[in-house]
DNA sequence: ACAAATAATATTGTATACAATACAATCGAG
DNA sequence: CTCGATTGTATTGTATACAATATTATTTGT
């Protein structure tokens, strides 16, 4: 092994994980298009699915972006009409992120997706499931 | 399994994918930062250290980014004397990147981040090399 | 030879990401 | 009680990403 071996993009484990990252980004892009998403509103649109109401540090914790990027994400959204920005009134320094009808309407469409994916990526069940555990296990477990 | 829980994050493989790449790109930023480089400049860099002189057209093939990306980014680079942009003379479509001797000798620094990656990454030998392959699995085979 | 197709790169427009900073509201030790 | 520390969001600045479009140069069919 040469000193620089290591700087050989075929010996580099995070490069295949940020092209793949983006080549499944790619993959939904057209997908998410028919829903007027991008995949970032589309995985906040998730946890709304889930919670109802969340405050935007809550979005952030289980996302692992921050506010620099939900500010004005969560903006746009709400001008979508795809949920509702209210300030705490017991404390004032907290936003509450409530999804409206029409987004939770879009869940019936936007169910379709995750099949219409699993079709394109080519990885056996064993595969997709150590893909995840391993995937998991570079998140900070907080 | 319910009708919407394909729509819950934890059943996403793409999410902790997305989420691992950006956690991943966090981790290099501040070593980064000491050569005076983002992540896709390192990368690029990478493609020069082992070619020397590429076209922007094979770069992009190999880190899967377009012109979009690399068109502004390559001449950054070039603003900062690690590469020389040159119209090819026999086809003045084609642009050619030349890495400079500046470029070349930072390689020597860089060689330090793989391993100081790697020691934060706490993965075992199997599953760094399982993540690996099913990684490039997802990548177009070209 | 020459118009149409193709190829290589650049530009534009939109949407993230995130570090750094700012700021307002609340908490907590003394 | 009160002022410094902490918390929750927002803003600013810089750097990607990529779809869509444009531009310029070669190639190709006839």
């Amino acid at each position: 092994m040469e000193k620089y071996d290591c700087l050989k993009l075929e010996n580099q484990l995070c490069f295949p994980l940020y092209a793949a990252s983006r080549e499944i980004l790619r993959m939904y892009t057209p997908l998410l298009k028919e829903l007027d998403l991008t995949y970032t509103q589309y995985i906040a649109m998730m946890v709304l699915w889930e919670k109802g109401e969340v405050t935007v540090g809550e979005i952030g914790k289980k996302l692992f972006l921050d506010t620099g990027t939900l500010s004005p994400l969560l903006k746009s959204m709400e001008k979508k009409n795809l949920l509702k920005r209210t300030r705490d009134s017991k404390d004032e320094r907290i936003v509450k992120i409530r999804i409206t009808n029409e987004g939770e309407a879009l869940k019936e469409k936007a169910a379709e997706i995750p099949s219409k994916i699993g079709s394109c990526v080519n990885l056996s069940k064993e595969e997709a499931e150590s893909l995840y555990r391993i995937l998991y296990k570079l998140l900070p477990s907080s």
